[in-house]
RNA sequence: UGCUCGAUGGUGUAAUGGUAGCACAAGCGACUCUGACUCGCUUUGUCUAGGUUCGAGUCCUAGUCGGGCAGCCA
């Protein structure tokens, strides 16, 4: 293959991937079979937050868009009133916006303020819609519904049923289940099935009206009772349902089912790629079916979507469903959708992984029709990358052990410049004060330290960082014996510009002044789940982590009371931190850690 | 027992009939004022059996194993 020539790689994300389906979109392109352009979508259900997996598509929409200097159309399927809620159009807004930002934004499809799509008048008089996106730029453009097709949809449903394609069940849902037969043996028709169309037309605007409760009637497809492909057994169009809607309020008592809502809402924004999970591989013929059906399009020369699957994301220790994430949550498992422990992108955002990061990951994942399971590491390795070269480095100790150099004075304060980030080209610096007490991490002192252990012990001399060389004269505990203070004593030729300053000790570790610092609640994030595979076990609730958040009380440089949500810090020698976005406070700050460093001595 | 999709090192993927490559992981080493980062080296792979071909991970046939599908959910 030879070198894309419209790419947009010239961005900093991550390089364009090649994929199956980035293969077909290249080949439309280059074959002109779509004149307007390559229009995707990301069409989230309002009934619960985002998590890492729809990341993946958001990624690969999106991503598609960008590299054909296309669009990709935010829409919700909202076509199930009694299981969504506007809480969840607000979040899933907020978190694509976020993943997209400084990426893809240009690509996002959005529609002009409470827009309804535009009839088009067909040869025959028959309607036809098209509902454009927002100029680049509008203001107050908000996401696409399909609860704004309705009508739209309607119409088609008319349509359908004129042509003879649809018709109006009274069977119940029991009946239906038992006429629809099994994976290996036919359905029965219904006795319904061969109404005349303008019954099924009085009917089904009798239905709109809200004269019948809810089960009452269905409209269905008219295909085959007895295809292998259980989809096409006269599959469900239309269903009453007495519930208002988060967009449409108490408009409509019928609502159009997700299989033929969706093909016609693609069709109705000109989407052109319509990309989704292998679930519904067996739903592609319908979607086809539906669009044949309707003749589409009757107005305006417009090529058809076509719809394309590839396999979801499933990671290592966590959860990607919507439903269990949903019972984590009611279930009080964790603090709510944006507990930092969560998979969901508030979670993934609040624990301070930034948006780049999460692409880098998902993008590098490739696109298949494989069910894999990606080992954690691989995410865990993106988000250090990522943290490695952006994050400011601080000094930190999260289990303060207190040190006191003998040789200093009380009144003392020895000034220590500490590097911003050692990966910079011109790394800034900033003063830290070393006094005569410090606290170091308790992990940094043993007693009795096992082989090869490079940090503090009896007799044994170590580097504080940026300070100088300290060597342990005595270990004093009170009476019950528990650890008092380590009394030590500082190598002052070792200071920084001292001539000493460069002579080799196996250890170096991370200090701050107990006088000259602030105290902090951290949080401590580890994997929310026990084993690799939770969604495989019997009950996934019984194999979350007990120790998955642990709060600890840390004392941190006195620059960091000024931290705010938005900085990410590497506490140096521990791991990447940011300040809670809900809870931290200048007068009360908390960290999360967003992952730990590589700990290669730990194992 | 129906339909459908899939299978490349430990994991995730690339190779579009022509040298099985990359990333992560793992192991060893170097460097180090972060046991991090970085760098070097190493281990490990085309599900099976036939066939087509000068040549097969790729094409064909059969098998094996795995995923998905029987909501008035999406």
């Amino acid at each position: 293959m030879t070198a894309e020539p419209n790419a947009a790689a010239a961005s900093a994300d991550s390089p364009a991937p090649a994929d199956f389906i980035r293969d077909v979109v290249a080949s439309h392109v280059a074959e002109q079979r779509y004149p307007a352009g390559i229009v995707t979508r990301f069409p989230p259900e309002p009934n619960g937050y985002l998590h890492i997996g729809h990341a993946k598509s958001i990624c690969l929409n999106f991503g598609i868009a960008r590299e054909n200097r296309g669009r990709c159309n935010l829409r919700f399927d909202d076509t199930n009133p009694a299981k969504e809620d506007l809480e969840y159009v607000r979040s899933i807004t907020a978190d694509v916006r976020w993943l997209v930002a400084g990426w893809a934004e240009e690509n996002l499809g959005l529609k002009p303020a409470a827009a309804r799509p535009a009839a088009l008048p067909g040869p025959g008089g028959e309607a036809d819609f098209y509902a454009a996106p927002a100029p680049s730029g509008t203001p107050d453009a908000e996401a696409f519904f399909a609860s704004d097709y309705f009508e739209a949809l309607y119409a088609f449903a008319e349509r359908l049923i004129l042509a003879g394609r649809a018709y109006v069940c009274d069977l119940s849902a029991a009946e239906i289940e038992a006429h629809r037969g099994t994976l290996d043996q036919p359905g029965r028709v219904s006795p319904f099935r061969d109404r005349p169309p303008a019954e099924n037309l009085d009917l089904f605007r009798r239905m709109r009206a809200g004269e019948f409760p809810d089960g009452a009637r269905t409209l269905r497809a008219k295909i085959d009772m007895a295809a292998p492909n259980i989809w096409l057994r006269d599959p469900l169009l239309y269903r009453i349902r007495h519930v208002a809607h988060h967009q449409s309020g108490t408009a409509w008592c019928v609502y159009p089912l997700y299989d033929y809502a969706h093909c016609l809402s693609d069709y109705l924004e000109g989407v052109t790629h319509s990309i989704c999970t292998l679930e519904f591989e067996v739903h592609r013929p319908l979607y086809d079916w539906i669009l044949e059906a309707l003749a589409l399009p009757l107005a305006l020369p417009r090529a058809l979507p076509r719809q394309y699957e590839f396999a979801k994301l499933n990671l290592a220790y966590t959860i990607v469903s919507k439903r269990r994430l949903l019972q984590l949550v009611q279930e009080n498992a964790v603090a709510g959708w944006d507990d930092p422990r969560m998979p969901t992108l508030a979670g993934i955002r609040r624990r301070g992984v930034p948006a780049a990061a999460l692409r880098t990951f998902v993008t590098g994942l490739g696109v298949t029709k494989f069910d894999s399971l990606t080992e954690i590491a691989v995410y865990e390795n993106a988000v250090r990358d990522a943290l490695n070269a952006a994050a400011a480095r601080r000094l930190a100790v999260l289990r303060p052990v207190k040190v006191v150099l003998t040789n200093v004075a009380g009144d003392e304060v020895l000034e220590c410049r500490a590097t911003d980030n050692p990966q910079d080209k011109n790394p800034t610096t900033r003063p830290v004060a070393l006094t005569r007490e410090v606290f170091i991490e308790s992990d940094d002192f043993a007693e009795v330290p096992p082989p090869k252990y490079f940090r503090l012990k009896p007799g044994g001399e170590v580097r504080l960082k940026y300070a100088g060389i300290i060597k342990l004269e005595e270990i004093v505990k009170d009476a019950a014996g528990a650890l008092v203070e380590l009394r030590c004593t500082l190598d002052r030729t070792t200071r920084q510009g001292e001539p000493n300053s460069d002579r080799k000790v196996k250890g170096t570790i991370h200090w701050v002044s107990a006088t000259r610092c602030v105290t902090a609640e951290v949080r401590l994030y580890d994997r929310l789940f026990t084993v690799p595979e939770p969604a495989a076990e019997p009950d996934f609730l019984k194999v979350l982590n007990p120790r998955s958040l642990e709060v600890v009380t840390a004392r941190l440089e006195a620059s960091l009371a000024t931290a705010t949500p938005d900085a990410r810090f590497q506490f140096e020698r521990l791991g990447y931190f940011t300040a809670d976005p809900k809870d931290s406070a200048p007068d009360r700050l908390v960290f999360n850690r967003t992952i730990t460093l590589k700990d290669t001595w730990a194992k």
